[in-house]
DNA sequence: TAACAATTGTAAAGAAACTGTAAATTGATT
DNA sequence: AATCAATTTACAGTTTCTTTACAATTGTTA
C-alpha cells in the first residue's frame, strides 16, 4: 500500500486530508511539526511514496522543508498552500515540486492528482535485474536470495538500484543515505560498497553489478 | 530542443500559447482540428515531448483524443479546459492526463507545469552531430559506439561538443574542467585532446572532429 | 623562398590521485 | 561487558594526469 507523508500544521485541514486519503486506500503519516516530519523522513525516506507539504508552516518556512527534501531524496510533492499568487507558485516549482494546489480545493482533487503522479512514477521497477526489493519489509534479494543488509548498506543498494545505470558521486551517496557532510578524505562510502559488494558476490576488479567510476563513485549495471 | 504539441481551437487562445511557450524556449505545433494534429501524432509520435490539449473541440470531444492519444502513446498530457467542475477534471485525469489546469489561467502557469513534468519523464540526452550524450550515466557515443573516457576526456568532449563550432582556448578549457590554473608552457590539455582524438578515432593531420586552432586551441566542428 | 621562431602532436616516463580492503577504532544497543 | 554497525586509518595496487622531450607543422621575416 502506498503511504503519503502531509505535512500540514492546520489540524482541521490535516483530518481532512488524512481521512479523505485513507478513504482512496491511502496510507497517511502526517505531521505538524516540520522538523519532526524531516527527521521522520530522513530515516525512513524509502516507505513514503508521496509527499503532500503546506508553506506556512511554524519554525521552518515550506520552501526550505522542500529545498531540503530535495537534497536527500526525489520523492514526488504536491504542495498544499493557501498562497495562491504566480511568485509562489513559481518558487514551488523552481525547488522542484511536482504539482501545486491552492487552497480552497476540493480534497477530490488532491486525490486525482496523487493518483496521476504516482502512475508516473511508482510504477517503478520493484524488480531490477536480478535484484528484488521489498521497501515495506526493507529487504533487498539477488536471484531470490535474501540479503542480510546493514541500514545504511540497503539504503545504498536501494539508491543504486533506483537509480541503474547513472552515475552516483560519493557525495550524492552521502547526502542521500545519511544527510552528513560529505569529506573527500572519507573512505565510508568505498567501505559500504565493499562491503555490499562481498555481500551480493560481486567481485571489485570485474564488476557485474556496482561499477567505480573513477574520480566520481559508483553505478549499478542494469 | 523539446517539441510541444498543441490542440486548440480557439485561434486567439492558440497564438497567446505558442508566444508564451516559444519564449520559454519550446518548439511548438498547434493544430485547430483535432483529426489532422491526431494523424500527425500518428506519424511523428516520438518527436513531441509533451501534449497541451484543450477539451472544448469540433467534432471530436477533447476526452476522445485523450484516450486514442493514450491508447498509442504515454506522451504526459496536460488538460487546459474551461470546463472546471470536479466530475471534468476527473475524467480527465481518468483518461490518462497528467495535469489539468482549467481556463482562464497564467501562460507562466502552463510554463511552470510543462517544466515540472519534462523533469519527471525527458530523457536528458543530447544528440550533436555522430555524437550523443547521456549525462546521467555520464557517458558519450560516436555513431553508436560507447566511448572508454576517463572523467577529464568526458569533461573535455562533452565542453568541446556542447560548443560546437565555437573555438575554445587551452585557458578556458582548462578552467572548465579543473578549475586549475593554466600555465602556458602546459602541454596537458594537448595530451587530452591527443587522446581524446584516437578514441574518437580522429585523425589529427586531418580532423573530422576536432580541429586545432593555431595559437588558440580547439574547436569542434559541427 | 630560406631560415628561424612559435606552436602542435604524441610517445614515454614520472608524479599524483584514486580505489579496495584489512584492521583498528569509535559509537550505539542491549 | 558483549555485540554489531559505522567510521577511520593505513597501505598496496591501480589508473589517471602531467611533464618531458623531440619531431612535425605552421607562421614570420629577411
Amino acid at each position: 500500500m502506498q503511504k503519503i507523508l502531509l505535512i500540514e500544521d492546520d489540524l482541521d485541514m490535516q483530518t481532512l486530508i488524512i481521512d479523505y486519503l485513507e478513504n482512496y486506500g491511502f496510507k497517511v503519516e502526517a505531521y505538524d511539526d516540520p522538523k519532526e516530519a524531516l527527521s521522520h523522513f530522513q530515516q525512513n525516506k524509502q516507505t513514503y511514496s508521496l509527499l503532500v507539504l503546506d508553506l506556512m508552516l511554524p519554525q521552518i518556512d515550506g520552501f526550505d522543508v522542500c529545498k531540503k527534501i530535495r537534497e536527500i531524496s526525489n520523492i514526488p510533492i504536491i504542495i498544499s498552500s493557501a498562497r495562491s499568487e504566480m511568485s509562489d507558485k513559481i518558487l514551488g516549482f523552481d525547488f522542484g515540486a511536482d504539482d501545486y494546489l491552492a487552497k480552497p480545493y476540493e480534497p477530490r482533487e488532491l486525490v486525482l492528482r496523487i493518483n496521476s503522479i504516482l502512475r508516473r512514477t511508482a510504477p517503478k521497477n520493484k524488480q531490477i535485474g536480478d535484484f528484488e526489493i521489498d521497501e515495506g519489509k526493507m529487504e533487498i534479494k539477488v536471484e531470490g536470495l535474501l540479503l542480510d543488509l546493514t541500514k545504511i548498506e540497503y539504503d545504498i543498494l536501494h539508491l543504486l538500484l533506483s537509480n541503474s545505470d547513472k552515475v552516483l558521486s560519493r557525495e550524492s551517496i552521502s547526502n542521500a543515505v545519511s544527510g552528513i557532510e560529505y569529506n573527500s578524505k572519507d573512505r565510508t562510502i568505498d567501505m559500504h560498497i565493499s562491503n555490499i559488494r562481498q555481500k551480493i558476490g560481486d567481485d571489485s576488479k570485474d564488476p557485474k553489478y556496482i561499477k567505480s567510476v573513477w574520480g566520481i563513485g559508483y553505478k549499478f549495471i542494469g
